[in-house]
DNA sequence: GCGAGAGTTTGTGGATCCAATATCCCAGAC
DNA sequence: GTCTGGGATATTGGATCCACAAACTCTCGC
């Protein structure tokens, strides 16, 4: 038995508030008050105050005192901003990756979403690839980038499910080449090839995001 | 009249830890619980709970389900970490500022601290110097940049007073190479000038740090 | 003397309660 | 008719209260 993580409530609050941006059941421009998510959650007011304070720092609410919250929600040029910087931390992170005694973890990531993409487990491969991308910032080993891309991570949704499918073949293609980078131990063709994947991965972004939210 | 900002206890509660802990008040390693800061600060435990998950964020405490909270504090591998990224980010804000439409906003706040480093007036420069380099993040218009490099210029005490009088020639030496960039539009030389201004501060600082915190 | 286990203490996480402030609405004056 | 002011209402911010989890200690068994 391994020791388990226990999540605090109001991390679950806020998970549960931001898949619900994410999906556009809260719409942009929305107003949230603690007591109606607290009662629809069935939790106090308590873990929600904390949760907003949380969906604050990573950009999905507006606070004001004694003003009820505000859904800031993505616009196009929000996500723009987004994918810009993650290309430039993960690119720097790829770089400096690519001298880190740790290429073996990430090779065994890419392994997975490799055989997830390969049999078309679109869950499967989500998640590994996440687990991707998570295994270069660790070898770059600077907490700062670290915490960083995590807070961009969970200001988008990791993936729009209607695109998964065809987002799969190109990811993997991307994650050739860098993977290829980070083992010629060459820092700059790593950073490269991550700025080139997240670039490409914003296009499509922008294509689905278009598309879908035209309501 | 313009709009004042208020600013909620929380706020105030972690402005004053940030305080303790980089004058070294509160130590590296220190067990903190929320009724003994909030007995210090003359307030309730709620705003100091909120507090602690904000410094949390920034890198400054350690929190664990049910435990007390331990000063993550800063080590000298952090100090490093922390201006690698510094540098990489306001080297594209940078970047991105000279190609912008508000680079006279930028001169502005260059002669301010400009003219406050002349007369020789250190706090005026302190204040001034974080205007500059704020004015730089603005004019290049990215939330996230302008978010991060918040985050990261809460998490270091701006400057060890000891070298503000030092380090005023050499900064002001420094902003006229990125102001002359800036406003030649050049934007890779504007990035390196700001780059090497704050690889410079990182020199600086560490020779500071290691002379100051041997207790 | 030393380790395991129960009981005690301490401290956090979550719920509820109270205070303070912002908004809304309506009445009255000009 | 419109603007101003006051009171009612809604909602957050802060304080207190309670439950549960972790640490600490003391005792008992060996």
């Amino acid at each position: 038995m391994e020791p388990i993580k226990i999540r605090p409530a109001r991390e679950q609050v806020a998970d549960a508030l931001r898949r619900a941006i994410f999906t556009g059941e809260i719409q942009r421009g929305e107003e949230l008050t603690q007591e109606a998510v607290a009662a629809q959650l069935g939790v106090s007011r308590m873990p929600v105050r904390e949760a907003f304070l949380m969906l604050e720092r990573d950009g999905l609410l507006m606070l004001n005192s004694h003003r009820k919250a505000v859904v800031r929600g993505l616009t196009e040029e929000d996500i723009v901003d987004h994918y810009d910087i993650r290309a430039l931390l993960e690119g720097e992170a790829a770089a400096r990756a690519s001298v880190s005694e740790e290429v073996a973890d990430i090779r065994a990531a890419y392994e997975d979403a490799r055989s997830a993409g390969l049999r078309g487990d679109a869950a499967a491969f989500v998640e590994a690839n996440q687990q991707f991308h998570r295994a270069v910032w660790e070898a770059a080993d600077n907490p700062y980038l670290m915490r960083f891309l995590d807070q961009l991570w969970r200001g988008l949704p990791p993936h729009l499910p209607e695109l998964v499918p065809v987002q799969m073949r190109q990811s993997l293609a991307d994650h050739d080449q860098i993977m290829s980078a980070l083992e010629a131990k060459d820092p700059e063709a790593a950073r490269r090839a991550m700025r080139h994947h997240i670039q490409r991965s914003l296009q499509q972004f922008l294509n689905a995001w278009r598309s879908g939210s035209d309501s």
